[in-house]
DNA sequence: CAAGTGACTACAG
DNA sequence: ACTGTAGCCACTT
């Protein structure tokens, strides 16, 4: 247990970034943390963002092709989607309806 | 120190 | 178009 941020708190406060009705992806995440190639790290943190406090909003990231691929890990295969649609998010056929509207990019915003 | 893991992404067949 | 394999990074054991 490092004192020092890891990467994982860094892609939680991403996440918890991202505004409602909007989605990303985890390669943007990982982009935007300086880790282009880390798109792999951004899901495993997630998977350990259960135990994160606040909450992290989970849900509002996506795979590359904004399919709901980590909706498993939210106990319920219906919860993700059901979370989505809570925001306003259209969600068909596991994927994001409009993905690329509703895109939010965190570079932009962490470059600020 | 080395090997294993994972909610990804890109390229190849 | 779809399936399969490889590359990638940081964290854990």
């Amino acid at each position: 247990m490092s004192r020092e941020k890891d990467i994982y708190e860094v892609i939680y406060d991403i996440v918890r970034l991202i505004p409602k009705g909007r989605v990303s992806s985890y390669g943007a995440i990982a982009a935007a943390i300086g880790m282009k190639s880390g798109a792999r790290l951004v899901g495993y943190a997630m998977n350990h963002s259960h135990d994160a406090l606040p909450y992290v909003p989970a849900h509002r990231v996506v795979n590359r092709n904004g399919l709901l691929t980590g909706k498993h890990h939210f106990g319920s295969e219906d919860a993700m989607q059901k979370l989505l649609e809570q925001e306003g998010i259209k969600v068909e056929n596991d994927g994001v309806v409009d993905f690329e509207k509703i895109f939010w990019n965190p570079s932009e915003e962490i470059s600020l």
